[in-house]
DNA sequence: GTTGCATATCGAAGTTCTTCGATGTAAGAG
DNA sequence: CTCTTACATCGAAGAACTTCGATATGCAAC
C-alpha cells in the first residue's frame, strides 16, 4: 500500500477554513494544556482527572473538553458514569495541513 | 554538527503558553488565508496586493499583518512607502512543537 | 423510589476579538 | 512646499470567547 505521507489515507485534506477551525480549538492555554495531558497518558483519561489538574470549574473544564471534542481533538468514550477522553487519531492533520502549506 | 530535528539549531523550543498564543494568531480564516498568500509567493508580498485579495478594508489587513508580525509568523520590509511581507524562519516551530506533543 | 456521584448544559458577567471609518505618518511626485 | 499614495494607528460597535454558579441528566447503590 503506498502512502505520500504519514496520514493521508483517506482523509480528504482539510481546508483554510477547518484549519482555521481546529487551531481556534486548539489556541487556547487551559484547552492546549489539557490535549498535552490526555497526550501524555497511555490510558484514555477520566475527565475528573483532567479537571484535578486545574484550578477552574468543573463546568469550564467540562466545556473546553466538549469543544476539543466537538473540534474531532479529543474522543469521548463513556463507561458507566465516567467519561474517558483520548487523542483522535486524526488530531494532528489540520497541523500538518498548516505546515506543509507554511514552507511551500 | 549533530541536530536532533529539523529546526533545532538555537530555537529553545516554545512553552505551551507561548504555542498556544502563536496558534490563536494562525487560527482566524483571513489569517490563515494571508499566509496562505505569502507563503505561496516566490517573492515577499506588497501588502496592497495582500490587500486586493479580499473583501475587507485596509485597516482590517493591516491589523491583521501587525498581529502576525508580532506573533513572529511573517516578516515585514520596508522598501520607500511600500511594506513587502514574507514567512520568518521559524513561523511553523509552534506548530511542530504541538505536533510532537500530540503522536507522543 | 431515593440518595449520591460524575458530567453535561444553561444563563449571565466580564473580557477579548474582528471590523470599520477616520485620522496620523512617512515617502515620493510635481 | 503641497499633494498624492501606501501603510499604520486610534476609537468605537458588535460578535465571540472564557468563566462561573446553578441546574439538568444519567448511572449505581441502597
Amino acid at each position: 500500500m503506498p502512502r505520500s505521507s504519514a496520514a493521508a489515507n483517506k482523509r480528504p485534506a482539510p481546508s483554510l477554513g477547518e484549519c482555521a477551525a481546529s487551531l481556534k480549538a486548539l489556541a487556547d492555554p487551559t484547552r492546549l494544556e489539557i490535549v498535552s495531558l490526555v497526550a501524555a497518558a497511555k490510558e484514555p483519561l477520566c475527565a475528573c482527572e483532567i479537571e484535578a489538574h486545574f484550578d477552574l470549574s468543573q463546568s469550564t473544564i467540562s466545556h473546553h473538553l466538549g469543544l476539543l471534542r466537538k473540534a474531532g481533538v479529543l474522543n469521548a468514550e463513556r463507561r458507566g458514569t465516567w467519561a474517558f477522553y483520548s487523542i483522535t487519531k486524526d488530531a494532528a492533520s489540520p497541523l500538518a495541513t498548516v505546515m506543509s502549506l507554511l514552507d511551500s
